[in-house]
DNA sequence: TACAATACCAAGCAAGCGCTTGGTTAGTCA
DNA sequence: TGACTAACCAAGCGCTTGCTTGGTATTGTA
């Protein structure tokens, strides 16, 4: 999955000079905030001198864009394939779930948790390009809530449900412990029994 | 119930200088981040002079802990005048959700809002002083949906649950309209069904 | 082996930052 | 009236910030 993106120039390769710093971006700007964090952190993460960031990326801001754009593409590619692969409503909604849960708790967790909260350090133009790329990760969750209300599955209208969820999903980087007693299976159970109602 | 409270020194006179500077404060911190905020920008704002502001307060972070102070304090209080007038499990679920709700998308709205986001802005002593306060306010959420897991109006375990909606209300700010169809008592509801088994 | 392109260094600039200092003004109360 | 205090001004200090510039290694390709 990643390597296809990578090689079709969609995404930075992780083991390339700019992709280290993609990747090491995303941690820092996660843990420290993207404005607490300097060039000077960047760059030492990385190994280099503050000045030499700028052959990879015009300004700061670029940095913070390009570590959102990359979780959001990687992250819809992830979603399309776990619904593939889905065979009713209710376990598209619970593949979502675990999807978006992955990827905000797993390896891309520090991109998407900073997908998530530093969006207001993003100027006008990079803001409507992530905005393009949202739409599309938006219409695989609008779709598939949609569909569980038609066959009653969920009684919240699917957008109010939608935007709750994104709230309750992304949460939970501020409190789940993946070396805790629930795994990420059961948080998955927990959340899919938000948005539905089961006769047990 | 706020001039009770300012009278009983624990919350600043909103219309003092220094209230004036909390209120204001929340807002640019919301609005901006606590980071983006200049001290420059807190003490236009109140039409002062910056330096003026550090005859208030003895540095920013400061004020950031004196908006976080006051918005918890004030609430806390606000949530057991609520709990006081509910009679059962789930009114009382319902009426923490419109508390909580009102809180954040209300007056103290701005102040809510940068309690939830700006957490890590905070130096290691203001963190211990406001997690004693949360811990207040939380244990009233914690006794409510217990009591509604007892009577079996919840399946999820209650401090997940309080945890996953913690993140599903305090998301509201970032696209709630109170000037669109839902007004905030259906919203209420809305965020009631994600918790309670209803058998509608 | 020539030669780009890529990746980086060394040094530092201009602007903005939080905060300090010493002093002034306006209001309160004995 | 005079002592006291809360509120603020005027000026600027020391530091950090994002970013620039001109040059140098390192790497891939022909």
């Amino acid at each position: 999955m990643l390597e296809k993106l990578v090689a079709e120039g969609i995404i930075t390769d992780p083991k390339s000079p700019k992709g280290r710093l993609i990747q090491a971006a995303a941690r820092l700007f996660r843990d420290k905030g993207y404005e607490r964090t300097t060039v000077r952190d960047l760059a030492a993460e990385v190994g280099i001198l503050s000045g030499s960031l700028f052959h990879h990326f015009k300004n700061k801001e670029r940095i913070l864009r390009a570590v959102m754009e990359e979780a959001i593409l990687l992250n819809t590619e992830s979603m399309k394939a776990a619904l593939a692969e889905a065979n009713t409503a209710e376990e598209r909604v619970l593949a979502l779930i675990k999807c978006e849960l992955k990827s905000i708790l797993g390896d891309t967790g520090a991109a998407m948790t900073v997908l998530v909260f530093e969006w207001r350090s993003l100027n006008e133009d990079s803001q409507k390009v992530i905005l393009e790329l949202r739409d599309i990760y938006e219409q695989l969750w609008l779709d598939a809530l949609t569909e569980a209300k038609d066959e009653g599955l969920v009684v919240i209208e699917p957008f109010i449900l939608r935007r709750l969820l994104t709230g309750a999903l992304s949460w939970t980087v501020n409190w789940y412990d993946d070396s805790g007693e629930m795994d990420l299976d059961e948080l998955a159970r927990n959340a899919l029994s938000l948005a539905i109602k089961h006769n047990i």
